[in-house]
DNA sequence: TATTGTTATACTCTATAACTATA
DNA sequence: TATAGTTATAGAGTATAACAATA
């Protein structure tokens, strides 16, 4: 069922972010890009789970297309801090607003009451697998004979 | 936050697979196998959402370590129907309860009431999601201008 | 002519290794 | 010596196209 319902997700996201270079990561890159608080490729990869080798192509597809712009760090010449341009903010606002009409879509199978409960809860979940290792411990869980 | 969770019991599911030919995709297709009504590899692909090229060397992969067999159709000389064998049917029940096990563990966060909510509301997300075609009537809602 | 299963090929995505420049 | 970013290469996974057998 979960993953029924993430590819819905995932399918209605990638329609919706499907003119994003990159599509829903490069959506993750950009949001990082509008934070205000500039990162280098290094911090985006790291947060966003993804090889840093992989940001460098999927980067020079934003800033061909005038959507970020790697800054210089003035703390560190190697690092390059990654923020929006205005296109790249007001496309981030778009596609946020998008993003969000879709996910009300998947979940309009729940009344509104549902639908903060079942928000609730997932994040409940994704708390508790975020800040534990999610193999650690499952390794004694799963053995039949523990 | 749905991909965290996902990604979460993707994890662990993958783990707890990971001896079975093809990973968590194996073992889907093993339980098709052990299904009362076989099917051939075209239905179960369309069931799995694989194409059919790679259900030949996954099955292949299965077939080799004598966990299903291709069994003749009797009504369609073309056709191969996937069941399990003896060893499949049980090296099936053991993942499926490792499964289960780990299942469990990715929600250990919540208390046993709030699994149960959570798997009905998850459950009503997913039959709408699988009755309805998830982009056909997206796109009329997620234009700014409808 | 269409369909099932197979095979070979090509493509996409991602990771690995080597390189430059800085620290 | 280690790190940020880049580049080229290699690998896994998947899809495309052609094929034989059958409907």
């Amino acid at each position: 069922m979960l993953g029924v319902v993430f590819r819905a997700y995932v399918k209605a996201a990638e329609h919706v972010l499907s003119d994003l270079p990159g599509g829903p990561r490069g959506y993750q890159v950009l949001s990082a890009a509008v934070d205000d608080r500039p990162r280098n490729q290094v911090a985006i990869g790291q947060e966003l789970g993804v090889d840093r080798t992989i940001l460098t192509y999927l980067i020079d597809d934003l800033e061909k297309q005038d959507l970020v712009t790697r800054r210089p760090d003035p703390a560190d010449r190697r690092s390059r801090l990654i923020v929006a341009t205005d296109r790249g903010r007001s496309a981030w606002q778009a596609h946020r607003d998008a993003l969000r009409r879709a996910e009300t879509h998947v979940l309009r199978a729940l009344p509104e009451g549902d639908v903060t409960v079942f928000r609730d809860l997932l994040q409940r979940i994704a708390c508790d697998a975020q800040t534990r290792d999610p193999l650690k411990d499952l390794c004694e869980v799963v053995q039949p004979t523990s």
